[in-house]
RNA sequence: GCCCUGAUAGCUCAGGGGAUAGAGCGUCCGCCUCCUAAGCGGAAGGUCCCAGGUUCGAAUCCUGGUCAGGGCACCA
């Protein structure tokens, strides 16, 4: 039982509406009044629809509309009107705990006007929960693993990478919100021919710090920060790995393409300097990448529970467990020296190759024992968030996920559109090997972090976003994430100046006299205010955190509207001791809100 | 060729089987003796890409186009 304890006026909300989720309250009492006029005949249909609710546009239509009526009209033979007025004759009682009236509309509305003591209820429940307003239980701890950003050891975040980063940890922050188990992880892709260009890179990058003149090869990583790992490697080994210019160039022909004159210096390198210390430098490069890496997220506010290394996949036998759950169940066959799975049988396209001629697991191969690694840890369910560029792998990755006999359900691949960068009208061109990109780094240190983050966020996933940088950097101060800081900080400012004036708030007295609150700017604050919890419960569920991103703009938007219109320090002091309550309501729900997105509430602007 | 996304105000984008389609920016007009004008109010601005179809009702769903971006490896 939720009880809202206050002298003047108590507030007795039955149990089920006690996560002020109020579309899902109103959508169950309506299937209540289906299911009991189906059992009473009126109502001659074999399945329920799904009840949906809405909130209204039109202050004329209440706060919040039905269109079941409407819906139902055809197949129950009952004008929408008629079915309308005789749901709302079988709503249960207990709705008019909540809900003050309920009109029926043509063509077949149900319009519900929500009770004005749940509105003024509202500030005493947030000041009371804090920052646990808007937090839930609907996950009930179950575990779910969120993986994102990923990105390949071989340079430094670029802006594609840092939407990743935004959306990812904005979704695992939401489904915290509402009573999940979250556990962050990134994939590390330390394995394979990307690394061994990464170490060659380093490596003739360091030959040319020993001044040797060194023809750089077009397909090498060419960015600088491939030097700065250079001359960490200078430092630590002197010269011992220097080799001379002409004997590095032996035997790689200069008419030969791009792609295997790289491979043919990788095989020079390994037989100058010997495996082993070849591979030491790859090391070098690839810890020198994540530690950049690491660093750059932790400054974006993004931290991860694990670093999973696909290296530690190599050694533990783990594609070999795969093989031979894919073995069992007869969905590999041997062809052309390759091994595949037959993933054609699995709802994709073709079949896919597990081990390549030469011996070589393949990516999917490792991809595959991760998921299953993953599967052993036993999560209930699994997000991973990708670039869009690997939509063509999804289907590969269900198949054999299912094949291994697992649940592919279980698994859930939300898309992140790319990101194109742009200075004015001219598109900037991106490039992780050309070096010609730009870093997450340096779009931080362009326009700061709080708005780079809700930048990303504002976009919905699936949307393309261009991020023009002159745009975000000369008008920043248009940028909606400040309007919504400005808020947060006003209403700090409001605080300090009731100090000054040596004036007092009394919380007790101020939720004492909420419903002195009758102000259309006050009302429409309070509407907001209560919609925040079933809003992030929508957000986390829909995994869409710029549903959050819009509603604090509205929310700050009715303040604004609201300190424009009113004075809160007044002289009346119940008024006053009301409002206030008011307002530091608000600013908890939007310091509750961007802290989900990762965005800092400031106190003063 | 096949597969994903997208197309909504001048620009960037929300929304999305339902009541008069929204916001920000930009443009124009107003508002600081008063808690921060990084704010507020108002105005102008639309064939929701096109054509069919389903439906009581389509910007929304389906089919087919057009345009844009991205995918279709024994790369990762």
């Amino acid at each position: 039982m939720y009880i809202l304890a206050c002298q003047g006026a108590r507030y007795n909300v039955p149990f089920f509406f006690q996560g002020f989720h109020l579309k899902r309250d109103l959508e169950r009492l309506i299937t209540e009044a289906l299911a009991a006029l189906q059992r009473e005949g009126v109502l001659s249909i074999d399945t329920l629809p799904t009840v949906q609710i809405e909130r209204t546009r039109d202050a004329r239509h209440g706060d919040f509309a039905c269109n079941v009526a409407m819906v139902l009209a055809t197949t129950s033979r009952i004008k929408p009107r008629e079915l309308a007025e005789r749901i709302c004759a079988a709503i249960p009682a207990a709705t008019f705990d909540i809900v003050e009236k309920v009109e029926v509309a043509d063509p077949g509305f149900i319009n519900f006007f929500l009770k004005f003591d749940l509105f003024h209820s509202a500030p005493a429940e947030i000041l009371k929960k804090k920052e646990k307003y808007g937090r839930s239980n609907g996950g009930q701890g179950k575990r779910v693993i969120v993986e994102f950003v990923s990105a390949n050891p071989t340079g430094p975040l670029h802006v594609g990478h840092g939407r990743g980063a935004a959306y990812g940890d904005a979704v695992a922050n939401l489904l915290e919100a509402i009573g999940f188990n979250v556990h962050r992880e990134y994939y590390i892709n330390d394995t394979g021919r990307q690394m061994d260009i990464l170490g060659l890179s380093v490596w003739l990058r360091y030959l040319e710090r020993c001044g040797e003149l060194i023809e750089f090869p077009i397909n090498a990583y060419r960015g600088d920060y491939i030097k700065d790992i250079a001359i960490a490697l200078h430092k630590k080994e002197g010269t011992s790995l220097c080799r001379s210019a002409d004997v590095v160039m032996q035997g790689v022909p200069p008419e030969i393409d791009a792609e295997a004159q790289l491979d043919r210096l990788i095989e020079q390198a390994e037989a100058l300097i010997g495996k082993e210390d070849f591979r030491k430098v790859t090391d070098l490069a690839i810890q020198a990448m994540l530690e950049d890496i690491r660093e750059d997220l932790a400054q974006f506010g993004v931290e991860f529970d694990e670093w999973f290394s696909e290296r530690s996949l190599v050694g533990s036998q783990a594609v070999e467990k795969v093989i031979d759950r894919l073995k069992k169940g007869r969905h590999t066959y041997s062809e052309g020296g390759a091994f595949w799975f037959k993933a054609s049988g699995f709802r994709d396209e073709k079949d896919r190759v597990l081990v390549r001629e030469n011996g070589q697991p393949t990516y999917f191969a490792l991809d595959a024992a991760y998921h299953l690694d993953k599967f052993n840890r036993h999560f209930d369910r699994m997000i991973d968030i990708w670039g869009a560029d690997h939509h063509g792998y999804v289907p590969r990755l269900k198949a054999v996920i299912e094949a291994m006999g697992e649940d592919r359900e279980k698994l859930d691949v939300r898309l992140v559109q790319f990101v194109s960068l742009y200075r004015g009208q001219e598109k900037v061109q991106m490039s992780t090997r050309s070096g010609e990109f730009v870093t997450l780094r340096e779009l931080r240190e362009e326009i700061g972090r709080d708005a780079a983050r809700f930048f990303y966020i504002l976009r919905k996933s699936e949307q393309h976003l261009d991020f023009d940088l002159q745009l975000a950097k000369s008008q920043s101060s248009d940028n909606p994430v400040y309007y919504i800081q400005y808020a947060h900080a006003r209403i700090c400012s409001v605080m300090r100046q009731m100090e000054q004036k040596n004036l007092r708030w009394d919380p007790d007295e101020g939720v004492r006299n909420l419903s002195k609150l009758t102000e259309p700017h006050e009302n429409a604050l309070l509407a907001t205010l209560i919609l925040y919890p079933g809003l992030v419960e929508d957000a986390a569920q829909s995994e869409e955190p710029h549903q959050l991103a819009y509603y604090l703009r509205e929310l700050a938007n009715d303040f604004h509207t609201y300190y424009n219109a009113h004075q809160f320090l007044v002289d009346d002091e119940p008024l006053r001791d009301a409002r206030i309550c008011l307002i530091q309501a608000t600013g908890q729900v939007l310091r509750n809100g961007l802290g989900l997105l990762g965005v800092s509430a400031p106190e003063a602007m």
